[in-house]
DNA sequence: ATGTGTTCCTGTCCGC
DNA sequence: TGCGGACAGGAACACA
């Protein structure tokens, strides 16, 4: 669901409301997501102020001043939504917690910081800040797809020999970190490179020009507050847009857009998994 | 080591 | 209007 674009889109929205403040209250409403929370999570959290918002890949951190980080997930379907700011001198009320409001951060000042996830495939955890690089979730992550390290001869080198399918190779996080079903098909798209193409067949002008078309293509979404399908919305309840710029992502039977191809979007299943692209321009 | 299929969970949509 | 099945932005895990 949420992908780099969409957890950036929320990292910004929850920074003027969060960032140097702190969590009044929190309130644990059940004890797990997909993993169990924490041992006293809620208490480990309330009272803490947030020294900084973070990302890394398609996971938020929040360093507290207790030296610990709170690790979080959006899995498919989760939100985060603020809700009863401060609107010109006047607090609006919060409304009461709906289905699926899992954990409910109150922070000083009156705002309220709501996670709701209905299929649950999220997940929430803390840990030490000079050890979060080394939690198990975030180990063994590749590179940020916008950072420096992420370049021609890393994929190069990482591509090399490897059998799998582009696909399936920029949907695994060791690859890159953040990219999701719907962005490695529009990224593959813009590339102008097949879905099946094997990864270790790549020509060295395909690897060359995928590595700005990722970035561009998580730039653009950032820019358009991301992709709303169903679940997605910003912190403030508003739709991302950049589903209107998709040229693949479920465009199936569509023409393509790329000039002068007379192509059709095709949907396959790779892994499991809905892939969009052209079998005409993408190669 | 690498690659593929299944699984977790709830909601929505589509055809009958 | 109800019912069954397919499908959904992730990714750990079990297995070939």
């Amino acid at each position: 669901m949420p992908e780099l674009p969409e957890v950036e889109t929320v990292r910004r929205g929850l920074v003027p409301v969060m960032e140097g403040r702190i969590i009044a209250r929190a309130d644990v409403r059940r004890p797990d997501l997909r993993w169990p929370f924490p041992n006293g999570m809620a208490e480990r959290l309330s009272g803490q102020r947030v020294a900084a918002l973070r990302r890394r890949s398609k996971y938020i951190l929040a360093d507290l001043n207790s030296d610990e980080t709170l690790i979080i997930h959006l899995g498919m379907s989760g939100r985060i939504l603020i809700s009863g700011e401060c609107i010109g001198g006047f607090h609006h009320g919060h409304p009461a917690p709906e289905k699926h409001d899992h954990v409910i951060f109150d922070i000083d000042g009156g705002a309220r910081v709501i996670f709701n996830d209905a299929r649950r495939f999220g997940a929430m955890d803390l840990m030490p800040t000079d050890a979060v690089q080394i939690h198990w979730l975030l180990k063994d992550l590749g590179p940020e797809p916008l950072g420096n390290e992420f370049s021609e001869s890393y994929l190069a080198s990482v591509l090399g020999g490897r059998r799998v399918p582009m696909k399936a190779a920029l949907l695994d996080q060791k690859v890159v970190a953040g990219l999701g079903n719907i962005y490695v098909c529009e990224a593959l798209h813009r590339a102008r490179i097949s879905p099946r193409r094997q990864a270790g067949n790549l020509s060295s002008a395909q690897i060359a020009r995928l590595v700005p078309t990722i970035r561009n293509v998580l730039q653009d979404a950032i820019y358009a507050g991301g992709s709303s399908l169903r679940d997605y919305r910003q912190t403030d309840g508003e739709l991302g847009y950049f589903q209107h710029s998709f040229r693949v992502y479920d465009r199936a039977g569509q023409p393509c857009q790329t000039s002068d191809c007379k192509g059709i979007i095709k949907r396959i299943v790779q892994s499991g998994r809905s892939t969009y692209y052209c079998p005409r321009c993408q190669r």
